[in-house]
DNA sequence: AATAAGATGCATATTAAATACTGATTATTT
DNA sequence: AAATAATCAGTATTTAATATGCATCTTATT
């Protein structure tokens, strides 16, 4: 049981915008700091943007800043937004399911019970709760510094 | 997020045994009652036999039975046993992590937290549960005469 | 001895995810 | 107006994880 690169960049992204909120910052730039495909970062990009938790502005000068404050910006709805299929097992998804047993298992009760107990508590935390620790700022500028 | 096969046939076969206390079941009628792969199921049973929730028996008249009594059958346990994968993160696991930020982050704790959260809703249910309703006895005798 | 079952290891196929590529669109600057 | 710098969009390719298949070995019963 994993999440996607795709959540897992998603968050990174909102960390570094977090951390810059005076300017907008670059795909480009935001893909070298994590050395992370830039093409990938993109396609994240827009699913935020989409979703609103990201304000994207074309053309020279533009970039990417939070489109909210980061209080705003619950960990649990970001997850939902990016991770696009939360379907634990099989027979979660009536389309898909092959298992003859289905309509009578008492299975899918628990399991749909974790995954909300799960996002129940990605629901209490913020973006601004993972900026809370002055560290990550420092070690962020460090890592930048080292690259430049 | 989605787990694999290997937990949601664990699952089917501990179901398929403990609606079958009285005898020992083979390997290939389940996998045939399911209309699954017997080769996968078998890497399934022998993961079960090998952490106890099953007892098996090589040899003419061998297979399958409850290891334990259903009660005793947690499915958190259960899936901690099968899913061999529950970092959800690429930075869950040192070994592996790629993320420059990583050791200053934030973000390990809600993540760990949540799926704690998941596993012990888990934990709150036994096999004993999902065989409470004897619909699903019924439904699978009724599948069984079908194929038959 | 023959047979029927699980155990084991290796090989292959399938699928989902990640990445790369190409071109289009939008805005700014000169 | 032209050049440039950025996001947006769609498609194709690569890669890795998962699932499945196959061959052989071991064990127990008849």
């Amino acid at each position: 049981m994993h999440l996607t690169l795709h959540t897992d960049y998603a968050m990174r992204l909102l960390m570094f915008l977090g951390l810059n909120p005076e300017r907008r910052c670059t795909i480009e730039e935001i893909a070298q700091h994590y050395r992370v495909s830039r093409n990938h970062l993109m396609k994240v990009a827009l699913t935020l943007t989409q979703t609103g938790f990201v304000d994207s502005l074309r053309g020279r000068n533009g970039g990417l800043k939070l489109g909210k404050p980061p209080a705003g910006i619950g960990i649990g709805a970001v997850v939902r937004a990016t991770e696009d299929n939360l379907d634990l097992v099989e027979c979660f998804d009536a389309k898909t399911n092959t298992c003859p047993v289905a309509p009578a298992c008492l299975l899918k009760q628990p399991f749909a019970e974790a995954v909300h107990a799960f996002l129940a508590v990605l629901d209490r935390y913020t973006l601004a709760d993972m900026l809370a620790n002055p560290k990550i700022l420092n070690s962020m500028r460090r890592l930048l510094d080292l690259r430049e």
